[in-house]
DNA sequence: GTCTATAAACGGATAGAC
DNA sequence: GTCTATCCGTTTATAGAC
C-alpha cells in the first residue's frame, strides 16, 4: 500500500511512524495539544525533534494523523457492530458499540476531544448525526413505524447522550456506563427518539 | 464589596478589570486558549502586557476569572427560570432556559468549552448532573409519579442532549434549537427520563 | 496606575553532517 | 534514517521608570 509519503515505506520506517502515532496519542490525551511539544514527543519516542519531523512534516500533521487513526478505529468497530445487527436493531447496536468501545479507551476519547477543539475545530457535525439519523429511519422502516420526531434532533440528542455517558465513566470508573447505554436504548426503542 | 486583591477597587480599576474580562472572553472564544496571548489581550484592551498583569497575576488567573463570570451568569439566568416555574415544571424550565440562554451567547459557549478543556480539566461533573437529578426527583414527587430510571443517567443524558443541541445551533443558526429543546422536554415529561 | 525594557525560556522548524 | 546545531519567533513574567 502506498503511503502519504508517496512511496512504499520500509519496515523500520513503518514501525517508527506507528510508534510516533502511539506516543502522540498518549501525550495529547494526557496533557493536551498545547502542552505536547515536539520535544516531548521526540523524548518519549527515544529520538530527537528533527527525527520526528523526518517522519511527519509538522506537529499538526502528526497530531492529525494520530487523530485520524483513532477515529478510523472507532468507525470500524462501530460499523462492524451495526452491520452485524439487523436494520431494526441497528440504532441499539450503535449506542452499545459507541459506549462500549470508547469506555474502554479513555485516551482515545481525550485524543478526539483535544483534536476537535485544537486542530480541527471545523469538523462537520452533519457527518455524525446524519449517519445516526439514517439508522433510525431504517429501523422505523423495518418495524413499519411512522416516526413522529425530527430525525436530526433525535440523532443529536442520542449523540450527546452517548458523549455524556462516556465522559462520566471516564471520570468515575465505577459508573455503570452499560446500564446508562441501555437507558438510552430503551428511549430509542420506545419511539421517542 | 472587597475584591480578590484584598482591598476595595477604584472605579477605573473596576472598569479595567471588567473590560479585560470582556476582551479575554471574546478572544478565547474566537481563537482558543492557546492562541490567546497576553499580548493580544493587552492590544485589544488598549494597554500593554505589563498593564494586564497588574490587574491579574497571570494569564491563567485572568482566563479563570472570565470563565467564572460567564458561568455565574449562566447559573443565575437558569436558576431564575427554574425558580419561576413550579417544581413539577422545573425540569422543562431548566432545559428551555439552558438552550435559550446559551444559543444566544455563542461566545460564552466557546469560552466554557475552552476553559474546561484547557484550564480546568478537572471540573466536577457531579455538580452539574446532581442539580438536574434533584429537579427530576422533585418533579416526580410533585406529580406523584414513581420514577423507574436511574436519576444520574437521566440527568447526564439530558445534559448531553442540551450540549449537542446548543452546539448544533452554533454551527447552523438555521437549526431550530427551540424545537429540539421541546423534543427533549417531551421525553422528560413522558416519564423516561 | 500604566509604561518601557528586558529577561529567560520554549516553541516549531531548517540545514547539513554522518 | 537519525543526529547536532542553530535560527527565529513568541511566550510569560519581572524590574524599575514615570
Amino acid at each position: 500500500m502506498p503511503s502519504a509519503r508517496g512511496r512504499n515505506l520500509t519496515f523500520t520506517e513503518e514501525a517508527r511512524r506507528a510508534q510516533l502515532l502511539d506516543v502522540t496519542t498518549e501525550l495529547v490525551a494526557d496533557h493536551g495539544y498545547a502542552a505536547t511539544s515536539l520535544g516531548r514527543i521526540a523524548e518519549s519516542a527515544g529520538i530527537t525533534k528533527a527525527g520526528v519531523l523526518y517522519h511527519f512534516p509538522s506537529k499538526q500533521a502528526l497530531v492529525e494523523a494520530a487523530h485520524a487513526r483513532v477515529l478510523s478505529e472507532l468507525v470500524e468497530a462501530v460499523g462492524a457492530a451495526v452491520d452485524a445487527a439487523g436494520p431494526a436493531d441497528a440504532p441499539a447496536a450503535y449506542i452499545r458499540a459507541m459506549v462500549g468501545h470508547l469506555r474502554e479507551r479513555p485516551r482515545h476519547v481525550r485524543m478526539i476531544v483535544e483534536a476537535m477543539t485544537s486542530v480541527a475545530p471545523l469538523t462537520d457535525s452533519k457527518a455524525r448525526w446524519s449517519a445516526v439519523a439514517d439508522l433510525i429511519a431504517a429501523a422505523r422502516d423495518a418495524r413499519r413505524l411512522t416516526g413522529e420526531v425530527d430525525l436530526r434532533s433525535a440523532a443529536l440528542v442520542i449523540g450527546g447522550g452517548i458523549d455524556a455517558i462516556v465522559s462520566e465513566s471516564l471520570g468515575d470508573p465505577e459508573y455503570d456506563a452499560a446500564a446508562a447505554a441501555e437507558l438510552l436504548v430503551s428511549v430509542v426503542e420506545r419511539g421517542l427518539l
